[in-house]
DNA sequence: TTTTGTGAACTAGTTCACAGCT
DNA sequence: AGCTGTGAACTAGTTCACAAAA
């Protein structure tokens, strides 16, 4: 299983939570591929993977497949976040809505600065100690660890996180982050972006026609 | 080129950036590989499709190749980029350090609440209407937009982005946006991370041993 | 008839391995 | 001797196209 695929699957089941709110029951993988600009092999490839969730003739049910699709994402339970680093960015992540809506459950922001640490999100996501990382983990079952920290500190809170028996780290600090095997890291690297972005301004390779 | 390369790019060139910075003059494509965990033949190709930049028997000149890397990547000039959506994201990203530290320069944060517009970020990144982009686009010359506004308006900003002239956008809204051919879209999905990153949580694939 | 599930074909991306330059 | 630049080999990912199921 790739990458690229689970990315997927989670596009999916954002598609399919889209055409249940609009009341539609059932859908094929060429009528999903189309509404959503998608590749409708793919999407029966992706989730043939996992069992035979289509039928012939029809398509795929979608409360059915979107239930599927949770169970397969382990979105079937409750996902504790734990937000690393209470700057600009952690608040903005402890308080993004989308998080709380898909499920995940923002336990708290941590931060070493002693003046932060009581104080909370506007939202209302307290924030703790860092150095009281490994006890709340432990006592609130936290599996997810979104890292914002600066740069400098990233791989030392992560050495931090990976100790409290954080498995899963979503990383915005810049670099990439040396962890044991069975962690795994995604990495968002918004200069890495960007820059990525300028490239095409200058070199204006889109879609190049002619010549 | 395809979009893993230029990441790749940008990748090097904050490698080169430490380097210099330790007083490293010179680097060969294995220890570059060694220090980052990057493959070197990888390294030799990317950079080899721009020019032949190292020399046999030594490697590449850090500064010079950092010269080069700016230049193709674009960064060799000044790139304005507007924020639209001044909400707690939007602020965030405002105030990133990592933008301006990296040659990117933060134009505005726009937003349609008029209670907002007037008001600035904790750095000073001004919030204009966004009825006024289109203006302030073409005065400025911002070339990127970065789109930190709520999923359901997020069409809508892209079109009035694109309709302003923008060329290129950091989407950090759920989903994925309809521009034109010449318009490069980047997109950050958060839900998608974290939910992708559930998935590996619940099967516990990373580094898969005996079995 | 419609649409899935899937082997086969294809395309893209990575790594190897070495000739050739310094 | 050391290291680049690069064709060739390999690996991963995508799309096609069709037999089989409903």
């Amino acid at each position: 299983m790739s990458e690229l695929t689970t990315n997927r699957l989670s596009v999916y089941l954002r598609c399919l939570t889209e055409l249940e709110s609009q009341g539609i029951r059932t859908v094929s993988s060429q009528s999903l591929a189309e509404q959503f600009h998608l590749n409708a092999a793919q999407i029966r490839k992706d989730l043939a993977y996992f069992g035979e969730f289509g039928v012939r003739g029809v398509g795929y049910y979608v409360r059915d497949l979107k239930r599927h699709l949770r169970q397969i994402l382990g979105l079937d339970r409750r996902l504790r976040v734990a937000i690393l680093g209470a700057g600009n960015l952690g608040f903005a992540l402890a308080d993004y809505p989308g998080f709380r809506q898909e499920g995940f459950e923002i336990a708290a922001l941590f931060d070493n600065q002693r003046e932060k640490v009581g104080q909370q999100s506007r939202s209302g996501v307290p924030i703790l100690d860092i150095a009281d990382l490994r006890k709340v983990v432990k006592r609130d079952g936290v599996s997810i660890a979104v890292l914002a920290v600066p740069g400098s500190s990233a791989q030392q809170v992560a050495d931090l996180a990976v100790a409290s028996g954080i498995k899963a780290i979503l990383n915005f600090s810049p670099g990439s982050l040396q962890v044991p095997d069975d962690v795994k890291v995604k990495g968002v690297d918004l200069t890495v972006s960007l820059e990525s972005l300028s490239f095409f301004l200058a070199h204006g390779d889109v879609a190049e026609q002619t010549e």
